[in-house]
RNA sequence: GCGCCCGUAGCUCAGCUGGAUAGAGCAUUUGGCUUCGAACCAAAGGGUCGGGAGUUCGAAUCUCUCCGGGCGCGCCA
């Protein structure tokens, strides 16, 4: 870039700084700082005032300042008469082929069609985003491994597994980690069902099929009969002693079903693409003391403190920032540990201020990739993982008030900036509609007669497990696949079928803003028309048809495709005006992506990514039913139409990526 | 009680760092398969953006207030 950061203090533009390649981001940048250089010495204006937008119809421009308002506002004076004096100063733009003033005091640019195509082309398959951080850690899904995963669940490792695909997109490091809870109460109730009301040995259980399938059961049997039995409560607290010392028969089998569990839901996670490059374990955190060492360090800093009488008398505790009267307990005067005291010396490790490692052994593969389990048994692998620079956590919105306790921690640690850098990507819960209910055949309590919707819960054994509706979006995918494509061998079909089942899983959770309570309808998740994951896939599938069609009928290969890519194209001008105009918008539309990728980033809402790629298709759709390109005779609107299906092709397909959805060779 | 979230078309939801005529899908009605795939496309109807007040050139968007619904606030995890 040739212009410095030091003349451009405004925070936008420096945010942009990071960013080279050529893209709708990069002319952005480049206009950015000509129209500030232009209107400096005339306005009072900063760098972070000259934004641009999107003008509501393609006809009034490609991109419109809207400085004049801002401007006006603090000069108190007419924002249209403004933008005529702005857009004479500014005089000519380079890339822009005509200003006009619209609206209130819009200034409208419409941008030099040819060299914009030209630029888009050269472009195409890269992403003007760069990397910000040394190392980002996600962690997500978070299952507790004691029954099968339900939909709650999915919308969880969804999300999680967008937001490690959209950063690595930008070019991050990322570490996707997946935390086990082995040790806890719901793994307890489990074993205790097991060992207690059960009696089945190991091998009684090795002998059962989808086994987080029983356990779904056997838990929510097992929760309901404890709250009968209050005299089991003291052999369950003696169950968890064991466990989380790792000894006993009871130690044992909490190992084998966590493990167990464990594999069952990586293996669902893998049905809709979500993958995880390490698996921190509870038992390992106990077993290497990891709290011990951030007790230490939280005592030293004086983060916590010793309450000697009251209520809270005889445990450690600490001050909440905003509700002065208020103390979180930390420690218990029995001296165990809180749940968020174990997360604050975990949120340490994520950032390696603990100053230890874990051990780490191979778990299972993904592609050909190890994925790494904790231990606490010291090998001599030398592996290392979490150190991050920037930590997400995806957890859903109601644990929000523990994830604030936790940064405050590492804020009385004295850690401020990896407070700073610790994000809840917080979200809703699924709830279930009433016909839902129905359909899962569970009876509606009376007092809940009237409820919109019912939360789910594992407890309850209250949910649709996430293997079940997988398995029936395999089955719709299956019988469309079929019907369309008879000549398919099974194995294709059974293929095509699974990757409809992820698009369309994957999409329906992140179409909804993540604020919003997601209510789980069957009619609705279950849908391949419209604004669905399949749309998108069909989409795709026809534009790589038609290039498919055009290597079949004419020889035109991949290869001869990227030449024209590559080399020089008819200009645009010599569509007729009405083509041209769909053409364009095509082009500039799909030149946003980096821009929505990087929006979707920052405000951690991926419905904007979904909404993009939708609304791509959509307008991709339109465009090649109206004009034809295999028949169409004239070799320069054939070249045209090609290289303009081509971008968008590539766009969509990365949006897709992007958002974890496959793209069938046909279905 | 305190904190956070939600309320937009018949239904499900976008739009919320203020910006041009409030959008999409589903459902309803109508039209389009002999053409690159109809999981598609073209078109129609459908709105006091929960109510009220304020801020301003401009409010679905920001502020206040009220109403309705949800979640959280534990020596559980």
């Amino acid at each position: 870039m040739e212009w410095s950061s030091k003349s451009h203090p405004g925070a936008k533009i420096k945010r942009y700084f990071w960013y080279n390649d050529a893209a709708m981001i990069t002319l952005k940048i480049r206009l950015q700082a000509l129209v500030y250089e232009y209107l400096k010495d005339a306005y009072p204006v900063t760098p972070g005032d000259i934004e641009f937008t999107v003008p509501p119809q393609a006809k009034l421009g490609d991109l419109a300042l809207t400085l004049p308002f801002q401007t006006a506002k603090r000069q108190r004076t007419n924002p249209r008469a403004m933008a005529q004096d702005m857009m004479a100063r500014l005089g000519s733009l380079p890339g822009v082929v005509r200003m006009e003033v619209a609206g209130a005091g819009f200034i409208n640019l419409f941008l030099d069609q040819d060299a914009f195509f030209a630029e888009r082309r050269r472009a195409l398959g890269t992403t003007a985003l760069r990397a910000a951080e040394r190392k980002v850690i996600v962690e997500h899904t978070n299952i507790n491994p004691n029954k099968a995963a339900h939909i709650g669940h999915l919308r969880n490792a969804c999300l999680g597994d967008t937001l490690v695909r959209a950063l690595r997109f930008k070019g991050e490091t990322v570490e996707a980690q997946n935390y086990i809870d082995d040790t806890g109460v719901q793994v307890v109730d489990v074993v205790f069902g097991i060992l207690e009301r059960e009696k089945k040995s190991p091998a009684d259980l090795d002998r059962i099929e989808r086994f987080d399938f029983y356990c779904w059961d056997l838990y929510a049997r097992t929760a309901a009969y404890l709250e009968t039995d209050p005299a089991a409560q003291a052999r369950k607290a003696e169950m968890l002693k064991a466990i989380e010392h790792g000894t006993g028969p009871e130690g044992a089998m909490a190992h084998y079903v966590s493990r167990r569990i464990l594999r069952a839901h990586l293996a669902t996670m893998k049905r809709i693409g979500a993958s995880y490059d390490v698996l921190p374990c509870e038992s390992s955190i106990i077993g290497l003391k990891f709290w011990d060492k951030a007790f230490a360090l939280l005592q030293e800093k004086q983060g916590i403190y010793f309450v000697e009488d009251g209520p809270n008398a005889g445990c450690w505790v600490m001050k909440l920032e905003d509700e002065e009267d208020k103390e979180k307990i930390i420690v218990r005067s029995n001296g165990t540990v809180t749940y968020v005291g174990k997360d604050i010396a975990y949120q340490m490790w994520k950032f390696g201020l603990l100053e230890r490692d874990f051990y780490y052994e191979p778990f299972s593969e993904e592609e050909g990739r190890p994925v790494w389990i904790s231990t606490a048994t010291p090998n001599d692998r030398g592996l290392h993982f979490g150190g991050g620079t920037r930590v997400y956590n995806v957890i859903d919105t109601r644990q929000s008030y523990l994830q604030k306790v936790v940064v405050q921690g590492l804020r009385a640690l004295q850690f401020r900036g990896q407070a700073d850098k610790s994000t809840h990507f917080s979200y809703e819960m699924v709830a279930l509609s009433p016909r839902s209910m129905r359909e899962l055949g569970v009876p509606i309590p009376a007092e809940d007669a009237d409820k919109a919707f019912h939360e789910v819960s594992g407890r309850k054994g209250l949910g649709v497990k996430a293997d079940d509706l997988l398995d029936r979006l395999e089955e719709k995918a299956f019988t469309e696949v079929d019907k369309r494509n008879a000549d398919l061998s099974p194995e294709t079909k059974r293929r095509t079928a699974r990757e409809i089942a992820r698009g369309s899983l994957r999409y329906f959770m992140l179409k909804f803003a993540r604020n919003s309570l997601l209510i789980f309808d069957f009619d609705e998740a279950l849908s391949f028309e419209g604004e669905t994951g399949p749309y998108l896939q069909y989409t795709c599938v026809r534009l790589n048809s038609i290039f498919r069609k055009l290597e079949e009928r004419e020889g035109t290969t991949a290869e001869s495709v990227d030449r024209m890519v590559r080399g020089d194209a008819p200009s645009l001008g010599l569509l007729p005006e009405a083509e041209r105009n769909d053409a364009w918008e095509l082009l500039t539309f799909s030149s946003q992506f980096d821009d929505e990728a990087l929006r979707s980033l920052e405000s951690l809402e991926f419905s904007h990514m979904a909404k993009f790629a939708f609304a791509l298709a959509q307008k991709c759709n339109g465009y090649y039913h109206k004009y034809p390109i295999l028949s169409e005779a004239d070799p320069d609107l054939k070249a045209i139409r090609i290289l303009v299906i081509a971008v968008v092709r590539d766009v969509l397909v990365r949006a897709l990526d992007l958002m974890g959805i496959p793209v069938p060779e046909r279905m």
